[in-house]
DNA sequence: ACTATTTGTTAGGCTTATTTAACAAATAGG
DNA sequence: CCTATTTGTTAAATAAGCCTAACAAATAGT
């Protein structure tokens, strides 16, 4: 019966996380810069998050996620990666807005779309053949143009009864 | 200087929109069914979108959209359709949800994503000759069998240097 | 027309998430 | 070592959005 978190905590267990990848160990105050709020926010949430036992975090320490924390923040940061590439890679959007966007999305899509659309990019990235997938070049070229290209697809089925 | 508004209250801008459509008039009441929210909660909305110009309210009157209200409504509205359009028609998410995806990524979404969202659908949806297009048929197979369909596609250029 | 029910309004309270301001602890430079 | 700066904590205030409870207005039933 783990209550839903409100995305503002998800924010926060992701802000941990990409900390400790990065620094190995998260301290309040690198909190407070990478989610631009005031420390005492961060304490404040500290304490909720504590509560909910997902991080754990003494006086004048540093701050650690537990399991159940740690699981959290990779789903959360799963979704926001799925989102940037499908953002950056298929829609083509430029890395600054992909960002902002995916870090709103990531706190609104279900399992099921996020399952979905792993698929649907795990889909389009291999191609049918294992070739790069044209059709991706050609929706840029739809982007830039608004025409489709000059070009034509054949499918051709094998063994499909 | 138009403040961003929240997504709590372009919620209630959308639902009055989509009350209107539906009955012609909008009382406090409807709002308060379709949102889910006391009758309370909906006066003290109002008073704040009152506040903003994006609504008009008499007491004890009916609830009616200015002119910007009516535009930021029916700017929701498309993200709204536009998101539930890719999760059920692309990804093939049941509608159920799908809807509940749609009405919180509806918020989440820039100008720019919705933009190319669009046209990335109409580019799919056109296909590339005008035929239905036979890779989402191959994507719902590879949703069922995780495998790709049995079949080749073959890209032919022309006219491209 | 009179009462009963439904609908709308207001006041006051709760929760979440933020801030500022004051203070406490830790760290760094001489 | 001692002071100065940085970092962390706490308390009190603010703002958004919701609720309940009490009341007011409108509508319906007889």
């Amino acid at each position: 019966m783990e209550k839903k978190l409100s995305s503002t905590m998800e924010d926060y267990l992701e802000a941990i996380a990409a900390i400790q990848k990065q620094n190995g160990i998260a301290r309040v105050r690198d909190i407070s810069h990478l989610l631009g709020v005031k420390s005492s926010s961060v304490n404040a949430a500290l304490r909720t998050l504590s509560n909910k036992c997902l991080v754990v975090h003494e006086k004048y320490g540093y701050v650690n996620l537990t399991p159940a924390g740690k699981k959290i923040a990779r789903n959360i940061q799963g979704r926001h990666d799925l989102l940037l590439k499908f953002l950056t890679e298929i829609l083509n959007i430029n890395d600054d807005e992909a960002l902002q966007d995916a870090c709103k999305m990531e706190h609104a899509i279900s399992s099921k779309t996020f399952d979905r659309l792993t698929k649907f990019i795990q889909f389009v990235e291999t191609g049918l053949n294992g070739e790069r997938p044209q059709w991706l070049k050609s929706f840029r070229h739809y982007l830039k143009t608004g025409k489709k290209l000059n070009c034509k697809m054949r499918q051709v089925n094998f063994k499909k009864k």
